[in-house]
DNA sequence: AGCTTTCGCTACGGCTCGTAGCGTAACTGG
DNA sequence: CCAGTTACGCTACGAGCCGTAGCGAAAGCT
């Protein structure tokens, strides 16, 4: 996963508790649930983790690297059920993913960390290598497997594809995270199904007839 | 604007300095720029404003509230120029958004003080009241007008029409967003216009043809 | 005038940060 | 078994920021 600080590696010495590992990143995730963002300190999770301080700075630049990981291993859980039919897989993986970020401890941190990005470019790739990429997997198989079904074209340039994907993946997972953080209402199976509604078929699709089509 | 904290507000007495107000404003996204979310003190600002930390903080209750009200007025540029098409209202609003998360100032502030909002619904109301609902009434006009030229069917039912609006806002916001601040890739005429493809016309129209429809 | 509220300034205890130093524990290779 | 190497727990530290209190002066209103 490459997630902790990587040392020079030489052979011999004692090696990283793994256990303490563990309890690190779940105490961590606990610490966000009870204090949200700002008001973790990492004195605060080493204390819960029964480490010392010192030790979660020798395998982690800041507060961010740790809760970045910590949240990551949360996205590990994602995943594509093969529905039969585009419009079930979108809206499995929308409920999927609105599961996720329902969590209080994805809810605070997920949007910190990547505000924290915007100004620190070698945590934004950290961001992106560990979480962003596992769900833009997920609309690369769906594509793919709606493609072998026939319900998509299959895009002859490489470059348009591409281009396709990423904004596909930018929609799905932009509405989710602005609908259940910002908006803060329910992504519940009512919306997902309208969401992709509009998604198939555009705004005419959506809004010419009712929910219920 | 009802932004900083309301004194009991009797009469009579020295009255609040609006030129400290404004310099604190400016001050607070000058500081954004240099320093990011996380660095930003309230004591910096008070330094760069020239007036007192204790004024500060008799105006606002925290960092979070401060930060709102800085960025808020950046939103307030906000405005949907009647392009005659709905496609073209859509690319417009949404180039418009982009440039507006280009900024540095809003880029690190919007996405932390939405995660902080998520421990903290007072704060959640008042980014909703002074920078969300700016933004959605963009695409309530930028509806009306589409339907006024025929563009758009009318939505008898009224919930329906609502959660109609609502989704799309999520989706255009979303979306924006998304691509600028977490895919971190160019928000350009390109993306504008394969994006109102899809928002339109949904999957099969943006993957069917060519970028150059 | 007298009253009221804000302002700038100073100072303070409390908390967190990130690091340094030390002795000990764990594991490896000769 | 014994050096060598690395991780660990613990303590302590200067530094910085927080948020508040207290003061005298300024700026309005009646």
């Amino acid at each position: 996963m490459q997630s902790r600080s990587t040392p020079p590696t030489r052979a011999g010495g004692r090696p990283r508790s793994a256990e303490a590992d563990t309890a690190i990143l779940e105490a961590t995730r606990q610490a966000l649930v009870d204090l949200g963002w700002t008001k973790l300190t990492l004195g605060d999770v080493a204390t819960r983790a029964g480490v010392a301080k010192t030790t979660l700075y020798r395998r982690w630049a800041g507060k961010s690297e740790l809760v970045v990981d910590a949240v990551a291993e949360l996205f590990d859980e994602l995943e594509l059920p093969d529905s039969g039919s585009l419009a079930a897989d979108i809206e499995g993986v929308v409920l999927q993913f609105a599961a996720l970020l329902g969590r209080p401890e994805t809810k605070t941190a997920l949007m910190a960390v990547v505000a924290e990005s915007t100004t620190d470019e070698p945590l934004r790739e950290r961001i992106r290598a560990s979480i962003v990429d596992r769900q833009k997997r997920l609309v690369l198989t769906g594509r793919a497997r709606a493609q072998a079904r026939g319900e998509l074209p299959v895009e002859p340039d490489a470059a348009s594809a591409a281009a396709t994907a990423d904004l596909i993946f930018d929609v799905i997972a932009g509405a989710v995270v602005h609908r259940a953080l910002v908006s803060a209402e329910p992504v519940d199976g009512e919306w997902a199904r309208r969401f992709t509604l509009l998604i198939l078929g555009g705004l005419s699709a959506v809004s010419g007839r009712g929910p219920d089509g």
